[in-house]
This record gives C-alpha cells, sequence and structure tokens, in this order.
DNA sequence: AGTGCGATTGACT
DNA sequence: GTCAATCGCACTA
C-alpha cells in the first residue's frame, strides 16, 4: 500500500485494484480519507471521502441478498467496481462493489469532503454552502453529476469517475450503526472521520 | 397486472 | 422535531 501518501489535488493517480482490501469491512474503512474523481465535459470534481458503510455477504439490508437483477448486477462485478441506483425516486448512491465477482457486495460513499470543482459542485447542487454540497449520499452525487450513466465503471481506471490516493492522513475513524435501513439496523458497520463537519446522520458512538 | 416500500432529501410545524 | 415527494423494483396473485 501507499502508507504515507502525499498528494496535491491536482494529483488524481487512480487506486490500484490490488490496494483494495478484498473483505468488504475492511474495504469501507480504507475507503476513508481517500479521493473520488469525477471528470466530465464541464470540468473535474472531487472529493475527500469522510464517511462510508459496509453491506456485507449473508446481509439482509444488502442489495446482493436475493442474488443478481438487472439493477444491482453492477454489485456482482470484482471489487473496485461502480454500483449506482436511484433511491425513493429521486436520489442517486455511489457504491463501490467488494469481494470477488459474482458475491454481490459493496460499500456506501455517503459522504465527501469537497476538494476541488466547488463552483461547478454549487452549479449542480443549486446551493451555496460548502456543507450542503456533498454531506449525504444523494447529495455528493447530485454534486458529482452522477446517475445511471456511470453504473458500472472500473474506479481503479481513469475515466468519468474514480478512486483516487488521499492527500493526507485519513485521521480518526469512528464506527457506528449503518443510517436510514430496517433490515439489519444494529450492526457496526457505518464508517466515518471523526470531527468532520462534512459527515451525515449522528456522529455516534463506539470505537 | 397490481402493490408496497425503500441504503433520502428538503420543506415545514 | 415531523412529513410528503417520487419511481423503479421485487414480490404477490
Amino acid at each position: 500500500m501507499g502508507g504515507a501518501h502525499v498528494l496535491s489535488p491536482e494529483s488524481r493517480p487512480p487506486l490500484s485494484r490490488s490496494d483494495l482490501p478484498t473483505d468488504t469491512v475492511a474495504l469501507a474503512r480504507y475507503l476513508i480519507g481517500k479521493r473520488v474523481v469525477r471528470e466530465t465535459a464541464e470540468g473535474v470534481v472531487s472529493g475527500r471521502i469522510v464517511e462510508t458503510e459496509a453491506y456485507v455477504v449473508g446481509d439482509a439490508a444488502g442489495h446482493g441478498y436475493r442474488g443478481m437483477t438487472q439493477r444491482n448486477r453492477s454489485l456482482f462485478l470484482e471489487r473496485g467496481h461502480a454500483y449506482i441506483y436511484l433511491a425513493y425516486g429521486l436520489s442517486y448512491m455511489l457504491n463501490v462493489s467488494s469481494e470477488a465477482p459474482g458475491i454481490g457486495t459493496g460499500v456506501l460513499i455517503r459522504a465527501l469532503e469537497p476538494l476541488e470543482g466547488l463552483a461547478l459542485m454549487q452549479r449542480n447542487r443549486g446551493v451555496e454552502r460548502l456543507r450542503d454540497l456533498t454531506r449525504g449520499p444523494g447529495r455528493l452525487a447530485q454534486a458529482l453529476g452522477i446517475d445511471l450513466g456511470v453504473d458500472g465503471l472500473d474506479l481503479c481506471q481513469q475515466g468519468p469517475l474514480w478512486l483516487a490516493h488521499g492527500d493526507r492522513d485519513p485521521g480518526d475513524i469512528g464506527v457506528s450503526t449503518r443510517i436510514g435501513i430496517t433490515k439489519d439496523p444494529d450492526r457496526p458497520l457505518r464508517f466515518y472521520r471523526r470531527g468532520s463537519p462534512f459527515v451525515s446522520g449522528p456522529r455516534a458512538l463506539s470505537p
């Protein structure tokens, strides 16, 4: 792994797939502090990941729990691919597929700290306040212009959307239960950067 | 073919 | 704090 990487925001080499932990929970934790980079004709937008959730094997709350369907097929790709879906008919969610091909698990990206392309994010979101740009999974997808068009993309390869190394230490990582689910609500599978104002929902306890 | 329900958000009491 | 919006999907009949 790249350990003490210190990179300027303009330097954004993609993560290598071999860097990604194979285990879903380990991947969710690993992704805190890494960056999501979005490149379109409008410009480049990026943010530091400050909150994730793991949806693991045998998890009734996971979209892959009941097997592969037309909607969730990207979740069954090898780790490091984008799985996008529409929640509540109005918000797109960005997930990173995890584990081996055919497993159907992943990590939901729940919040970013905006780094590059602030003006474009503000335009995409229709709001000014920095804290309202990418706090929450639906908000960050809108800020980055993410929809079904990027579903299935390889996030370990530079293109319209990819994952890049962090530009600083991931910080102190907190753990809590997942937000907004009803099926298996008590498992400690949410990870977040402690103290970040860009984290959504309750800051919750536990180490 | 019909129906219930979300891995949310924004507006409002 | 509460609550409606909104639609694709999975499940029942």
